[in-house]
RNA sequence: GCGCCAUUAGCUCAAUUGGCAGAGCAGCUGACUCUUAAUCAGCGGGUUCGGGGUUCGAGUCCCUGAUGGCGCACCA
């Protein structure tokens, strides 16, 4: 038996407050019918462990909060009533009366329902400031118009956090502020829990762990979910407004592949079937090409099982795109376009501004360089294809980068960039001209012998997204997934295995096409400078239980 | 996965060399009919992340585990 008095305090007030919740249910106190499910049964076990008063378990805000709860029920006021007589929002009450003057009352009665998140008090005379959403509206209670009784229910009952509908007339208070002056109110739902004080940051992990506190308490996290939604409709109305289709392809895969990464895994237990849940979705969307939908888009989650970090999250939303009849080029203009689209959408023009302060441009058109010219530069020598791969490993050496001597020289023409180069490239830049044998779906350079014709975009010092001219032979692409599953066996665990299914389709022939993928979260730190975790609602973190 | 740092009241944080565990907000009691993080007076609130050790004495030092942050590795 659990017993231990764990001092974690996400947890035992949890676990606590739910047992003796349910307990005082099952004993009969709430009036509402239908409280006879049995499912208190266990929470019985706790309750009998601590005879006499459980709650002295808690802290003391929660013991406060649950008696003042024990007693508007024992006075026969139902805390979580099923409905209100709520007449408007907060936001259309400012938005109807935005420039009253002070001292002056309106004549509308409204009956408005909110968070109290400020609560002051002189007496006779309560004010609160509701918040609805993004709304706030001050709300207050005089003992004239509310009554002496109900001023101290108010007192006694009310605290920060508590969902309350406030009835009464429009005004402004003599300072000017609009308000609701109420001549009744009603509890619309009690908080069990103190809010965080409002006026210090909440700690980074109790934003992420308690989304919904913060998006409660914080502007700038609300402000976040909504731009996050503007930047996919921006995505979506560009890419239909471009004659994409949307389509959404396997999540649970029986082959992984279309990158580069470690698989999570999973099974099925009707077909007793080992399942990976899908690291890229590119290889379906390809299916969809040689379908004959020329130009298909997906937008959703891929997994991958690495590390975590302030850029990277076990689950992340991608887009990625593919169009017939083009190649990377027409594919990076349609990205740069959709990448201003989204930050249009967000701040009216092609600058981002970060929440900082700090402004992105991303107007214009963007420069391509090739990935050997910006790493000839960066070690002072011509690198080309043709360098050999011990003259690399020297210049590695020679620039402090460490290089595995199993690398193949494409390897290691990508990791002098990444020590080199990557960094400054913080206008928007495309990287042109990858070594092919790094490229494993993208075709070779229609002039250069050693390349793929591939960009990666580079925005910040950061990768945001990747395009191709697709590799649609499939003799080509079958040597290609051959070598990488030979490299499997001999223990590479990022090389992909042979996707039989993939390569038959390819055979039925896939016009010449260009594809592209783009992480959203990153796009999201690109537009707003947050970090990957600020901008996912609900990341995944370690549990504490 | 490895290294460094952190974890103290509901929240945000202090605590000198190892010597009585504190503040602000929040909470409770009282006062106050125009406040805006209201103000004033008083009060309560702690397994100092868990476990073990050293010591007359541990928030502080040592070992160990948990969680988080940063760096490295992997990846996008």
């Amino acid at each position: 038996m659990p017993t231990q008095t764990s001092a974690v305090p996400l947890r035992r007030p949890a676990r606590r407050g739910i047992g003796t919740v349910a307990a005082r249910r099952a004993a009969g106190e709430g009036s509402a019918p239908g409280v006879s499910r049995s499912t208190a049964v266990g929470s019985d076990a706790v309750t009998d462990e601590f005879p006499g008063s459980p709650d002295d378990e808690l802290p003391e805000q929660l013991r406060v909060r649950r008696a003042k709860l024990d007693r508007l029920r024992e006075t026969g006021v139902d805390p979580y009533p099923v409905s209100l007589e709520r007449t408007t929002s907060l936001a259309d009450v400012r938005a109807k009366h935005p420039d009253l003057e002070p001292d002056t009352m309106t004549g509308e009665r409204v009956g408005v329902t909110g968070r109290v998140i400020f609560s002051r008090n002189t007496g006779k005379l309560c004010f609160a400031t509701l918040r609805e959403g993004d709304a706030e509206l001050q709300v207050m209670l005089s003992r004239d118009r509310v009554g002496e009784e109900s001023l101290a229910a108010w007192k006694a009952d009310v605290d920060l956090g508590d969902h309350v509908l406030v009835t009464g007339e429009v005004g402004t208070s003599r300072r000017g502020e609009l308000s609701v002056f109420a001549d009744s109110w009603q509890m619309a739902a009690k908080a069990l829990r103190p809010l965080p004080v409002a006026h210090k940051p909440m700690s980074e992990e109790l934003r992420v762990r308690r989304r919904y506190v913060d998006l409660i308490v914080r502007d700038e996290a609300r402000r976040t979910v909504r731009q996050r939604a503007q930047v996919m409709a921006a995505l979506r109305t560009g890419l239909t407004g471009r004659g994409f289709l949307e389509v959404e392809t396997p999540m649970l895969q029986t082959v992984h592949g279309g990158a580069a990464a470690r698989p999570f895994r999973t099974h099925m237990n009707a077909f007793d079937l080992d399942l990976y849940l899908r690291i890229a979705p590119e290889l379906f969307l390809k299916r969809c090409i040689v379908g004959g939908l020329e130009k298909v888009f997906e937008i959703n989650r891929n997994f991958r099982n690495e590390g975590a970090d302030s850029s990277h999250s076990p689950e992340f939303a991608m887009l990625e795109f593919y169009e017939a009849w083009s190649d990377y080029q027409g594919v990076a203009r349609t990205t740069r376009e959709l990448i201003q689209e989204t930050c249009a959408a967000l701040f009216g023009d092609h600058v981002a501004r970060h929440h900082d302060g700090t402004e992105v441009d991303l107007s214009g058109e963007w420069p391509q360089v090739p990935l050997y010219t910006l790493v000839s530069d960066a070690v002072g020598e011509e690198v080309t294809p043709e360098t050999p791969v011990e003259r690399l490993r020297e210049l590695a050496g020679r620039h402090d980068v460490g290089v595995d001597p199993a690398w193949l020289p494409g390897k290691v023409v990508e990791e002098l960039f990444e020590a080199l180069v990557q960094d400054s490239l913080q206008a928007p830049t495309f990287v042109v001209d990858y070594p092919v044998d790094t490229s494993p779906l993208t075709r070779a350079h229609r002039s250069t012998p050693g390349l793929a014709e591939k960009w990666d975009l580079y925005i910040g010092g950061l990768e945001r997204g990747t395009g191709y001219s697709e590799l649609v032979d499939p003799v080509v692409q079958r040597e290609r997934f051959t070598q990488q599953a030979l490299l499997a066996a001999a223990g590479d665990p990022e090389a992909m295995v042979l996707d039989e299914d993939f390569l038959e389709a390819l055979e039925y022939g896939m016009p010449p096409s260009g594809g592209v993928g783009m992480g959203i979260d990153r796009l999201m730190m690109t537009l707003t400078g947050l970090g990957i975790r600020e901008t996912i609602l609900f990341p995944l973190v370690r549990p504490i239980f």
